[in-house]
DNA sequence: TACCAGGAGAAAA
DNA sequence: TTTTCTCATGGT
């Protein structure tokens, strides 16, 4: 899908200039990252928030550790990031995993496709999670694509139809050029942007991107 | 009270 | 193959 790469651009300054840098992603290791990544899964980052902290408080936010903890144990200290019983899975398949492969050394390694490829074999981690993963952890040039990208996008009249998610990653990815500063800060303000005005507000009054949006009439 | 959040995979059609 | 359902806590 290709999509306009002035008007991308446009966006993206409206949206770091009403808002600043996000400094994205919070968390202190790679691995918390991608930790953080698989329990933010249709989750609020607060809840996410309080679940790292209790895997802190215990001593366990190792990928070892992870996967020695009795199930029911690692459940009750993600419970705050819901969802608990399939994360606790969902955490032990990557942990597993990334542990089999050498951890951090050896993934940084590896090309970036090869590096999604492996992440999304795991059961547990899609298409969002693992680009959360390689962009945040792995700082490759990947772009992130999640629903307020497809909403906000869509308002833009960016997107046409309901493209793929990889069709949309790899037409923005074309547009922009391959820029992980730029993607970085991006899908932060689009989340930002998302949580502050498209959905709280819906007809966007005050929204930075107001000349920008297709609600307004005019494009850029 | 109802709705939603920084999705993914299984089940059903 | 495409659509629908399930998973769950915490904030507004």
């Amino acid at each position: 899908m290709r999509l306009h790469a002035g008007r991308l651009r446009a966006a993206y300054r409206r949206m770091l200039a009403a808002y600043g840098p996000q400094h994205w992603w919070p968390g202190d290791t790679p691995f918390e990252i991608m930790v953080g990544a698989v329990l933010t899964q249709n989750t609020a980052w607060t809840n996410v928030e309080r679940a790292i902290a209790n895997l802190k408080a215990a001593d366990a936010l190792s990928p070892e550790t992870i996967v020695s903890l009795p199930p029911d144990h690692l459940a009750q200290l993600i419970r705050p990031s819901g969802y608990f019983n399939i994360k606790v899975r969902r955490l032990r398949n990557f942990c597993r995993w990334y542990v089999a492969q050498g951890k951090i050394r050896a993934l940084r390694r590896l090309d970036t496709a090869t590096l999604r490829h492996g992440l999304l074999s795991i059961n547990g981690v899609g298409p969002e999670t693992a680009d959360d993963m390689l962009l945040y952890a792995f700082s490759r040039p990947v772009f992130v694509v999640d629903a307020y990208t497809r909403r906000i996008f869509s308002r833009l009249g960016l997107m046409d139809g309901e493209p793929s998610y990889d069709g949309l990653r790899l037409g923005i990815e074309t547009a922009l050029g391959p820029d992980t500063d730029v993607f970085n800060e991006y899908h932060a303000l689009i989340v930002r942007h998302g949580k502050d005005v498209c959905r709280t507000r819906p007809q966007c009054e005050g929204c930075c991107l107001r000349g920008v949006c297709r609600w307004h009439g005019e494009g850029v």
